[in-house]
Parts: structure tokens; C-alpha cells; sequence
DNA sequence: GCCGTTTTCGGCCCGACTGTTTTCAGTCG
């Protein structure tokens, strides 16, 4: 697939004919279609051959043109045109904070700068401030840019992200004054990495929050301490981010929490049609001339445009705005509908807890089932289990059984797909397993979407887990063609896996959604390898939320009796 | 560059903040 090559591409065109000054919606318009075709799960290059392209809103005929040209000849004119006098190096300044294509253009044409260096070098030595407009202040906040433009900071998994806002939020409720308050920005909306931490607060006197808000353990830096916002630096083990607070009245509380979720290709369709109401809405509230009709709450925002309060997780303007006017949104998921946790690993493999310790801990958060699912032999790395230890484990399975009530632990593996394409137990054993979960853990570059597409062939097979193997922070998956293995999951009526692995999250939330589309059933599973790990289930609820998905379409939200039927388990 | 139950032309989300100015440009979210 071209489709992420070809986002690129237009993004890029974007960013230079940004730099160039050309007319902000042209510009606007390719960052859209490079956004729309990152988001995209067919393959574009299908689409093209199909004459599809012009159906997708947001393509038109010149995008479209541009596609076909690049697919047929490997060029594109539009691109080398942009691109002829410039250098990517200079665009990367663009991502320098508190520096715009507008200075950018500045520097470029009266200094000469072409690059970081160059930029550096008309700081240091006084001749960017002595331009027109220009002045010390603005240099400095470019110089702040700069040094985090050099720390490169990498977006931070929505587990960490999330960890560090609710102890913000802890801290932040003691500040003097304050009334409401919540996150907000990508991480209520439950993104798999985040940026930086949002907080939105509504009280009196926000200097003294703003104040308080500084002084929060764990900072190195505070980049901004106004009136009605904070932003600072802080520091945990492992990670750099950025932490921002905005304070906001009572009134206009929900106006500026529907505001500052986002995301904002959400917001603009949001005041597109309020706009086509005659209405406009803004942080502040929903105005019908000058009077202010919403505000107060989030639900008076969108009721006053004649819509549904969206689940955060929604608003990505992804078709949900059509969907809710055509009263066909779907009622999502919920944390309480999960009623097992369908892969994790014991100390007979690579996990840390026994059998029974996963096994209470599941109880304790309401489950009916788990199903545990440590490796099989050749992931001898992990301690993959012989048929030998597989027999012991499901003893000591049955034991435990008997000393516990209220929870049915199934007798499972996660099951190696062979380079060869074959799983690594033979069908006898398998064929004894109440549940069969198979995915790739070696050979990543072999053949991997056939070995995928025998092991759903496999009678005895039932979920496949993490489909794609990739790791966030570390890896993109393996070279799978995704589309063709859901195409064969479909057939073959198998479950695709949301592993709730922070790390993972995989199916995304983009192919989780196609899954749906194409009638497959999803498990979200935790792959848990001790027992606080089986919390992270709140993360592949995120992913199954921003996907569309409703209790139905995820198997672990059966309860144990309806379960047991479609697997055909023995009680 | 895209788009059309008012439009094939003329719109395209909206406001705050900052720093530079003396009326506003640039950047951000």
C-alpha cells in the first residue's frame, strides 16, 4: 500500500506552499487529503484503478489527478515544484514552536537561513530580532521552540499519559478556588499516544491556580504562567512532557471542555454546521446573534446545535457528525460490558503470577471467565510450554478450578504461527484447548499474511492476536496485508484480537472499525503478564470506542453461559 | 484545492495571546 507514502507527500506539499505564502485554504485542503488518506484502510492505489478516489470527500479532481499521476509515473509534479527551491530541512523549522511560516519566510528571505544552523546562528547574533516586527521577546519564545525541537520528544503512551494526569488532577483539586475540572485534548479522547497533557479547569481567580498549578511536583520548566493558563515541563522516570492548564468561568465550562477535546477537524465540522444554522459556537458558548443560548455544559453545547453529546472517543471527525444527523451513532462499549479477559500469561511461561493469583485478581474485577493463554514451545524464549507442561498447566488449572467459584478459567494457549505456516501443536492437542489463540512471534518478514491466512484456516483456531505485530514505540508491524487477512477472518467467521497492550494496541482503532464493517467479531483482550496488567483492559476499550464498536461486537462481553455456547466449551 | 436542499463562484471555524505596535500580524490550539 502507497496510501501512507502519498499522505506524506501531501502533507509535505502542504508545509511548502504554506511556507510560500499561497492562499491558507489551498493549504488547508492538502493537509486534509494527506490526513484522510493516513486514515484510509483501503489501498489507494485500488482505489484509483476503480476511479474511486473523487467518492472520498475531501478528493477532488486536482488531489485526485495528483494521485494517479504519482501512482503511474513514481512523480509528481505539484511536489518538485513546491519542493524545487526549498529543502526539507528548513520545512522540518516549521514544527519549531512559536516559529511560523510567516517568520520562517522572513528569515529565509532576509537572512538566508536554510536550516537549523543557519536559525541558530541569526539568533545568536542578534540580526533576527532586528527585523521588521521582530523584537527579543519573539526570539526568545523561537529559542524556547528550538530546545524542545531538539529534544524531539516522542509522543507518550496513553497508559503513561494517563497515569500522570490523574495525579495532576489529584493535585490540582486542592488549588484554591477550583470547581471543576478534567483532561481533555487527545487523552479524553483516548488516542494511543499523546502529545502533551491538556487539563481544563473552571474556577475563580485563576492566577492563584495558575500559581499553585507551577509548583507541581516533578517539574524542570515552566513555559508559561498567565492568568488563564500554565503550561510546564515535568519529569518522571522515563519520560518529558508537557503539561498545560487552561482556566475558564463556570459558565463557559462546557463550551471550553467541548473545545479543548477536540479533535479539531471535529470542532471545525461542529461550527461548520452551526454556522449553517445560524449559529456560531466558540470556547465561550453557543451564540445566536449576541445571545448566548449554551455553554454551561458540554450536553447544552451540542444540544443547541441539534446533536448528541458524542463520546470524546468519537470526535475525530471521522463520519461521526453524518452519522449522528442520521441518527445511526452507535451506542459504544463500555468499560462494565466486559465480562472476561481472553489472553494472559501465567509463571508457567513468561508471566509473573501464578494461575490462581490471575485468576482471584480477575474475580475481583468482576469477571466471569479469563482464559489462560501462555506460550507454546517454540517461543522458547518467552518459556514457551511442551505438550508435557501444557498437560501439568491444565492440571493444576483444574485444581484451582475447583478451590475457586464465581470465575471459569479456560484451558487455552497463544499459540505460535510457524514460519512454515504451521501452529506449533499439532490439531490433536489443539482440538483440546476450550480456546485456541494463535499469532506470529518470529520470522516477521516471511510470508506473513499466508501464515496468518492458514492458521484461521485451521479448524481449531479461534482468535488471532495481535494481527499486526507492531509495538508503538519500537516497530512498525510486520509486512502484513491487513485487508486480504480480515477478508479471510470474515470467511472463516474467526475473532480478531484488540490487544490492550499499551505497546500494542493492535488492531488499531482504524482497523478495528473495518473489522466491524466486514462482520468480524472482536476480543479485547488484555495479554497480560501480571496481574495489575489486567487493568490496561480500559485501554483496548479506548481503542474498541474510537472504532465504533458496540458491546455486540466483542465476544467477552457474553456472559459466561452465551460464551461457553459459541465456543462449544464444556461446563 | 474542495464543495454546493440558497451557490459552478465565493465561501472555507474561531478566538486568545503575545509582542510588536499606535491598529495589527503571527502563532497556537
Amino acid at each position: 500500500m502507497k496510501n501512507k507514502e502519498i499522505a506524506t507527500i501531501f502533507g509535505r506539499i502542504a508545509d511548502a506552499l504554506e511556507f510560500k505564502g499561497e492562499m491558507f485554504f489551498r493549504v488547508l485542503a492538502y493537509r486534509k487529503a494527506a490526513r484522510i488518506i493516513e486514515e484510509l484502510t483501503d489501498d489507494i492505489e485500488l482505489l484509483d484503478q476503480q476511479d474511486k478516489l473523487r467518492a472520498i470527500p475531501g478528493i477532488g479532481e486536482g488531489i485526485a489527478k495528483k494521485i494517479n499521476e504519482y501512482l503511474t509515473t513514481g512523480k509528481m509534479k505539484k511536489l518538485d515544484q513546491a519542493m524545487s527551491d526549498i529543502s526539507k530541512d528548513l520545512l522540518d523549522l516549521l514544527n519549531v514552536q512559536n516559529l511560523g511560516p510567516k517568520t520562517l519566510r522572513l528569515a529565509y528571505d532576509k537572512l538566508n537561513v536554510r536550516n537549523l544552523t543557519d536559525l541558530k546562528k541569526v539568533i545568536a547574533n542578534g540580526s533576527l530580532a532586528n527585523q521588521f516586527r521582530m523584537g527579543e521577546k519573539k526570539v526568545d519564545n523561537i529559542s524556547k521552540g528550538i530546545q524542545l525541537f531538539e529534544q524531539a520528544r516522542a509522543r507518550i503512551p496513553i497508559n503513561i499519559a494517563l497515569q500522570i494526569s490523574e495525579q495532576v488532577i489529584t493535585y490540582l483539586k486542592k488549588a484554591p478556588g477550583l470547581t471543576d475540572i478534567n483532561a481533555s485534548g487527545s487523552l479524553r479522547r483516548m488516542k494511543e499516544t499523546i502529545g502533551d497533557i491538556d487539563i481544563l479547569v473552571a474556577g475563580k481567580n485563576g492566577k492563584k491556580i495558575v500559581d499553585y498549578f507551577v509548583k507541581l511536583p516533578g517539574v524542570i520548566q515552566i513555559l508559561a504562567s498567565g492568568d488563564t493558563k500554565g503550561s510546564v515541563m515535568i519529569q518522571t522516570d522515563e519520560h518529558t512532557l508537557q503539561v498545560d492548564i487552561r482556566i475558564v468561568d463556570k459558565n463557559s465550562y462546557g463550551a471550553a471542555l467541548q473545545y479543548f477535546t477536540g479533535s479539531k477537524e471535529h470542532n471545525i465540522r461542529i461550527r461548520s454546521l452551526a454556522k449553517e444554522k445560524g449559529l456560531k459556537v466558540s470556547e465561550y458558548g453557543v451564540y445566536k446573534g449576541r445571545k448566548r443560548i449554551a455553554g454551561k455544559t458540554e450536553t447544552g453545547v451540542y444540544q443547541a446545535l441539534g446533536l448528541p453529546c458524542f463520546a470524546p472517543e468519537l470526535r475525530e471527525d471521522r463520519g461521526e457528525v453524518q452519522a449522528a444527523l442520521e441518527k445511526r451513532l452507535p451506542k459504544l462499549i463500555n468499560y462494565h460490558d466486559i465480562k472476561g479477559d481472553l489472553q494472559m500469561h501465567t509463571t508457567y511461561s513468561d508471566g509473573v503470577n501464578t494461575i490462581e493469583q490471575m485468576a482471584k485478581a480477575a474475580i475481583k474485577l468482576g469477571y466471569e471467565y479469563i482464559a489462560i493463554t501462555d506460550h507454546s514451545r517454540t517461543a522458547s524464549y518467552a518459556g514457551g510450554l511442551n505438550e508435557y507442561k501444557l498437560k501439568k498447566q491444565w492440571d493444576e488449572i483444574s485444581k484451582v478450578q475447583l478451590k475457586l467459584k464465581g470465575i471459569k478459567i479456560l484451558k487455552a494457549n497463544e499459540v505460535d504461527i510457524l514460519v512454515n505456516g504451521k501452529l506449533d501443536f499439532p490439531d490433536k492437542i489443539l482440538k483440546q484447548m476450550d480456546i485456541v489463540v494463535a499469532s506470529i512471534h518470529q520470522g516477521f518478514k516471511q510470508n506473513v499474511t499466508q501464515r496468518i491466512c492458514d492458521a484461521i484456516e485451521n479448524p481449531y483456531v479461534n482468535i488471532i492476536a495481535h494481527p499486526t505485530g507492531r509495538l508503538i514505540s519500537r516497530r512498525a508491524g510486520y509486512d502484513i496485508d491487513l485487508e486480504k487477512v480480515l477478508e479471510h477472518a470474515a470467511k472463516y467467521h474467526k475473532i480478531m484480537e484488540i490487544n490492550a497492550y499499551p505497546d500494542r494496541l493492535d488492531l488499531n482503532d482504524i482497523w478495528a472499525r473495518k473489522a466491524k464493517e466486514m462482520g468480524i467479531k472482536l476480543a479485547i483482550s488484555t495479554d497480560a503478564h501480571e496481574i495489575n496488567d489486567l487493568y490496561w483492559m480500559r485501554f483496548g476499550i479506548g481503542v474498541a470506542r474510537r472504532a465504533w464498536l458496540e458491546k455486540a461486537d466483542v465476544v467477552n462481553t457474553l456472559p459466561l453461559q452465551k460464551f461457553i455456547r459459541l465456543f462449544n466449551i464444556e461446563d
